[in-house]
DNA sequence: CTTCTTGTTACTGA
DNA sequence: ATCAGTAACAAGAA
């Protein structure tokens, strides 16, 4: 499921390989995914790939933005005008291999003949045209990312003060912040040694400010290792696979070894979602 | 068949 | 009005 570290990774090689090509062609396979008039974008040239919170933003230049958000499931797949993987990807499924596929939603075709296709096996991503006055005031939805230098202790510690919601559930509100997602919040509040029950306003300044800092380490190193891919959920634009799982502290880690005190995860539901956690360590 | 999965929003009740 | 908690969205796996 992508969160930041896996948007952020989609981002940097789509800025990499999709500026200067122009859209000669879209195909909408589902009605659902993509809301925009199709003569709109045609001819239309990516000036930027630019990405808020877990949505990316193509900048198509003058007024013009088309904006993506995956959800769970969505998926970015790129195959350059040789029709091959960029990067030498390394292909393990149909819908990297043979394109478009069953659960492609929509595919666009540019001027040197290489396409994009947008898959989404459960239909909750999109895409949407947008002015440049529609993106301000979508983004205007989403607090600031985890990542950036605005989300300060003195920011977020009287956020968490009014609210008496599980911390984890806080943390997860992109009003509150933005870029967390069920891995990585679930990897910070076990670094940071705190309780995803916690209440929010439970948490002192001092944890809070573990918990922020936790929070940005988690973030950058899901980053850096291009994200996170359990079942080939997640997959990079040429199809290859994250890292960050391998280096995972407690997420889809259920009955294994806590990293920071050998105590044994546990997962419970939390606000209807799964939460994985040390019990001993985690107070 | 039921239950589980997740990001975000809509809805409901306090 | 604001906050907390739950349902909904969709499709497939177990």
């Amino acid at each position: 499921m992508p969160e930041l570290p896996e948007v952020e990774t989609l981002r940097r090689r789509l800025q990499e390989v999709l500026p200067g090509k122009t859209i000669v062609q879209v195909t909408q396979h589902h009605p659902k995914s993509l809301q925009a008039d199709l003569a709109w974008l045609y001819d239309q040239t990516i000036k930027e790939v630019k990405r808020k919170a877990k949505i990316l933003q193509f900048d198509l230049g003058p007024d013009k933005n088309l904006l993506t958000h995956l959800k769970m499931t969505g998926q970015l797949i790129f195959i350059d005008s040789n029709q091959n993987r960029v990067g030498g990807g390394h292909p393990t499924a149909d819908w990297v291999q043979n394109l478009p596929a069953k659960h492609t939603r929509i595919t666009y075709s540019f001027d040197d003949g290489s396409q994009l296709f947008f898959n989404d096996q459960r239909l909750f991503g999109w895409m949407k045209a947008m002015t440049d006055a529609e993106v301000d005031q979508e983004f205007s939805k989403y607090a600031h990312d985890i990542d950036q230098p605005e989300v300060t202790l003195e920011y977020l510690y009287p956020l968490l003060q009014r609210r008496r919601s599980a911390i984890k559930v806080v943390l997860l509100d992109p009003k509150v912040v933005s870029g967390l997602g069920n891995i990585y919040v679930c990897d910070a509040l076990n670094l940071a040694q705190i309780s995803p029950f916690r209440p929010a306003n439970s948490l002192s300044q001092a944890e809070a400010g573990r918990l922020l800092e936790a929070s940005k380490r988690v973030i950058q190193l899901g980053v850096e290792n291009n994200g996170t891919t359990f079942d080939g959920s997640y997959v990079n634009i040429d199809g290859l696979a994250g890292g960050y799982q391998n280096l995972a502290l407690v997420y889809a880690r259920e009955g294994e070894t806590c990293k920071n005190c050998g105590g044994t995860i546990q997962k419970e539901k939390l606000a209807g979602r799964g939460t994985y956690y040390c019990p001993n360590c985690q107070l």
